[in-house]
DNA sequence: AAATTCGTTTCGCAACGTAG
DNA sequence: CTACGTTGCGAAACGAATTT
């Protein structure tokens, strides 16, 4: 691997070594430049990347593997620009980048401690830089705007990653703002600048094996990673709580109808719930049947969540399967929430549910 | 207090449905 | 047909309650 050096007026190479456990040491590197440049000997080099961000050792070897990487280096004397390039890019790369360099005081670069350098490239260059600067500011705003956003930043800064719940609470306050902005499915653009964002904000947490360096938080390819992940998830949610509150079907006590008599309807115990479950069995009433049924709700609730009693929860109470909307056209949510009063997918309740549908098409 | 259990939430993928 | 949204599912992560 080769890095372009640029130092005031001079530009040089700096190979950096590659041995199949990975890159030379970051100090190592340092003292190359050092050498290479003629700096004097106990230099200290502090590197960042083209937006500033520091660029420090447990970084350097991610950021080179993901090649293309600009950085700029500064000394309290003066200031390095490095650009590091793939062994099959470098002519073009070279011949592509084009840098203006200006210098108060141009002439004495290398010496003069209040020289600063601005370094500017093509217009193309420059309008990524933008992007990227940009994403990065809205990523930043975001976070420093929520709840708990502090943290996360805080986190980052001292200990250079995200835990995983640190990493889902990141995504989850920028979907959320996503979606408050942007409403419930937010253009690809907008996602791939959060990713964007993410990754510029948090230089450590870019994949360097990949393309853009933040397909593990949006690829637009494939219509995945966190961000894509987490945006399905609030879809689905604002989906079911939608239906909810407007019922799309109208089966009466059916699996998604409300169940307000849970909180109310006094449960059968015993010897009763037994006489309950086998008048229902046979009795041509249905509303009787229905009585009874919301009366021997908790015994049923407890079967289910017997392993054994469970198998046997659809021949204790065959007139579960009475009830419209119990084929394929009820979702698996719902008949959760009416079968056992569960708000969430449960592995017992799911036997359940199939049970219920192999039964139901062995009738037919 | 530590370990375990149990239920919930999220992730990641696949299949399906539908609009263009 | 393709692209995109929805839904179902299992695995894993998470967290609260319970047991040791």
């Amino acid at each position: 691997m080769l890095v372009k050096v640029r130092y005031g007026e001079r530009q040089k190479y700096v190979k950096v070594a590659e041995t199949e456990e990975g890159y030379e040491s970051y100090s190592t590197f340092l003292q190359k430049v050092i050498e290479k440049l003629g700096l004097p000997l106990q230099s200290e080099l502090h590197l960042t990347d083209e937006s500033g961000t520091e660029v420090d050792a447990d970084v350097f070897e991610e950021l080179l593997q993901a090649g293309n990487l600009t950085v700029k280096v500064s000394t309290g004397r003066s200031s390095v620009v490095l650009q590091n390039v793939s062994h099959t890019l470098l002519e073009s790369d070279v011949s592509d980048t084009s840098f203006s360099v200006t210098s108060a005081s141009s002439s004495e670069v290398s010496d003069s401690s209040e020289s600063r350098i601005v370094l500017e490239r093509d217009s193309g260059v420059k309008r990524v830089h933008a992007d990227r600067e940009s994403a990065k500011e809205m990523v930043r705003d975001v976070l420093q705007s929520k709840l708990g956003g502090e943290k996360i930043l805080q986190e980052y800064a001292t200990t250079k990653t995200l835990t995983d719940g640190t990493r889902r609470q990141m995504v989850n306050l920028l979907v959320a703002d996503m979606i408050e902005v942007h409403g419930r499915i937010p253009p690809t653009h907008v996602r791939e600048k959060c990713a964007l964002g993410i990754i510029t904000l948090f230089p450590c947490l870019r994949d360097p094996y990949s393309k853009n360096g933040y397909e593990h938080y949006y690829d637009a390819d494939g219509g995945s990673g966190y961000l894509a992940w987490r945006i399905k998830t609030v879809q689905r949610n604002t989906a079911v709580q939608s239906r909810r509150c407007y019922p799309s079907t109208t089966y009466q006590d059916g699996p998604k109808s409300k169940r307000d008599f849970l909180l109310t309807c006094e449960q059968l115990t015993g010897e009763e719930c037994r006489e309950a479950i086998s008048f229902m069995k046979h009795s041509a009433d249905e509303s009787v049947v229905k009585e009874k049924m919301k009366a021997t709700f908790q015994c049923r609730q407890a079967m289910t969540r017997d392993q054994q009693a469970s198998s046997t929860v659809l021949d204790v109470f065959p007139r579960f399967l009475d009830i419209p909307g119990l084929d394929g056209t009820v979702t698996c949510q719902a008949f959760y929430s009416w079968f056992i009063y569960s708000p969430q997918p449960q592995k017992a309740i799911r036997r359940v549910l199939k049970l219920a549908r192999i039964k139901l098409s062995a009738m037919l």
